[in-house]
DNA sequence: ATTAGCACTCGCAAGTGGAGAGTGCTAAAA
DNA sequence: TTTTAGCACTCTCCACTTGCGAGTGCTAAT
């Protein structure tokens, strides 16, 4: 790869990425002159396609870049743009309006990555089981029936490190007393603080281990309620927004493109397998087109990187574009916006 | 209308909604061989088209039901149909779901109603401020930073009749201890529990009442925190599922006509606004095409109807499809599946 | 009041042809 | 040896035409 060959191959994304058109040799000479004529650029450019980088979808038209051409691009090629100062504070504004809670954060999140990057923008939620209890509130409900004394409920409310904040209806059996309750909470607070839930849970399900923290209190009314407690699915949520905006994309002007995109998007829980998946170190990731084994995926490119809270992963966040993607600015943007989630959740509450 | 006229609307309707193509007057006589030919059948067309029942969309094409038909059609031609046992046990099923709390609910109903009926399901969630306070539970949360002394926050946790239950974290300022916070908790619990969150709302915003509330109590740091306490944003949330099955309708296969529907789904809080305005008095309601004022549901209807907790309007459910619609089957949809929601909510906790 | 027959209209799909864009190749120039 | 100019070729895209089929409205006969 000599200097014109990036040279040109650089000039074909971006040209590529503004038209959705096939970039012939002639556009490359007069947009991005570079001192040579059409023909050596042509030759370059049979080059680049023997190399895999760019391909023709027919004979006689011009050239597309390859996922391939797309990955070195990315790489090694391109340099993350700037983000002006005016999209910085919007994002800033928008993110941190944290009074409405952690949901509210991030489905602004989510919506700011949409509007300023015009493609998909989504936010995964935190793994519950990762996440460090805080405190429990245990709240006993009167039944508001007179025929349902037979069996209490209790509100569990889960404070997390995070800041996140997770109801949980609990039944609880007759023979637990509203004072029961209250010791159940104290003990349960005193013993289980500062823990994971993932670890919390594998001793709830430890009679043993109860029996430890509960001493001689421990009942089987107590154990099942306990257990009960814990028992929270850990679902991923995951919050998108700005599909439509794929609309304006030539490349799914036919219905036959854009359906199987939607109907990915509309199985949120496996666009969150999808995403949640890869996250092994911090950074922006990008992957290219087919590189996501899903289907309806194979055009699109999703840009993700995670936010902390105080060096802590939390979740993922980034944007879904087509292949054709203005990867610098979409680069910048994602990581900006990590960068300020990570700098909200640094004080959670 | 006579009798044949009604008959032929209803062989056109019908007809149309299978092929989403203009019915012409010989396929009538095949399909639903009525006894008299063609010619005849098409003087009666000429006649619905003359009411305004039908039209064609070009010289010498089939007949198209207008809106004004499907009015016709819906209000006093077409009778419900009955759901089969085995789709009134599914739906039953799925909603019966209590356990997860009433979101999962909520979210599991939606889907259903579009799995159901191949069109777009979606649940508006109760609006809050109608709700009936049932409990409210402050939980003090100790800064977690060592300059944080300085405002200390509450974690507020509304529980309502209906079963629903709030999160709010509030400022609160240094000068209250603890030991306030009970104390006030106590006191709100007391004299508010009963009342809609609306009225709640009025009476935190009245000085004089807040004083009758709590005596000599009330500070101007009480009087804020409880202020802070109740101002949730009241907003209706929308569960909308199954948007991509409006790819499968003929008359959106075309991005042009798919493209603004997506767009006005995308912005959840116009939907509500919508879909919650016509809220008069229960049972099913049906809002043919344009009837909808909004950009992109041109080409749509909704069915839908409400669903209480023990006489109370909680939301609305319903079914977006397009206006080629099959009425009788959504319409016993929507109708049976409210019913079960309400029988859900019959017993909240 | 109903029916058969017929001329007419229109949309749709397939086919045609020219314009435009872009390539690869070759031979000449630097 | 590298670069350039020129030329023939290929392919898409668009506008245009044409034929077919479906369906109507009208009229005259039943």
């Amino acid at each position: 790869m000599d200097f014109r060959k990036r040279e040109v191959l650089e000039a074909i994304i971006e040209c590529y990425n503004q038209t959705a058109a096939p970039v012939g040799s002639r556009t490359i000479e007069r947009r991005y002159g570079m001192g040579v004529s059409a023909a050596t650029i042509r030759n370059t450019m049979a080059d680049l396609e023997e190399l895999g980088y760019v391909t023709q979808p027919h004979p006689s038209a011009g050239r597309v870049p390859t996922e391939i051409g797309y990955r070195v691009y990315v790489d090694s090629l391109m340099e993350a743009e700037e983000l002006s100062n005016k999209e910085k504070l919007l994002i800033q504004e928008r993110c941190a309006s944290l009074d409405g809670g952690f949901e509210e954060v991030i489905e602004q999140t989510s919506k700011i990555l949409s509007e300023i990057s015009h493609y998909i923008g989504f936010v995964l939620t935190p793994e519950l089981h990762e996440s460090i209890l805080r405190r429990l509130e245990l709240i006993p409900i009167d039944g508001d029936d007179d025929n349902s004394k037979h069996q209490g409920k209790v509100l569990a409310v889960l404070l997390m490190a995070s800041g996140v904040v997770k109801n949980h209806i609990v039944p609880v059996s007759k023979d637990l007393t509203d004072q029961d309750i209250r010791r159940i909470s104290r003990i349960l607070n005193e013993k289980l603080v500062g823990l994971s839930l993932q670890r919390i849970q594998q001793i709830s399900q430890d009679t043993a281990h109860l029996k430890a923290i509960f001493d001689t209190y421990l009942s089987d009314s107590v154990a099942a309620f306990t257990r009960n407690t814990f028992s929270l699915n850990q679902e991923i949520h995951i919050y998108l927004d700005g599909a439509s905006n794929f609309f304006s994309q030539p490349e799914f002007l036919q219905v036959d493109k854009i359906e199987p995109l939607f109907r990915l998007l509309e199985q949120k829980e496996r666009i969150a397998g999808l995403l949640s998946l890869p996250q092994p170190t911090s950074g922006i990731q990008v992957v290219i087109g087919s590189e996501n084994n899903y289907e309806g995926m194979e055009m699109c490119s999703v840009v993700h990187s995670c936010y902390t809270s105080r060096g802590d992963v939390m979740g993922t966040i980034g944007v879904i574009g087509p292949t054709r993607m203005q990867y610098p600015r979409i680069v910048s943007i994602v990581d900006f916006t990590a960068q300020v989630m990570s700098q909200v959740f640094e004080h959670p509450l």
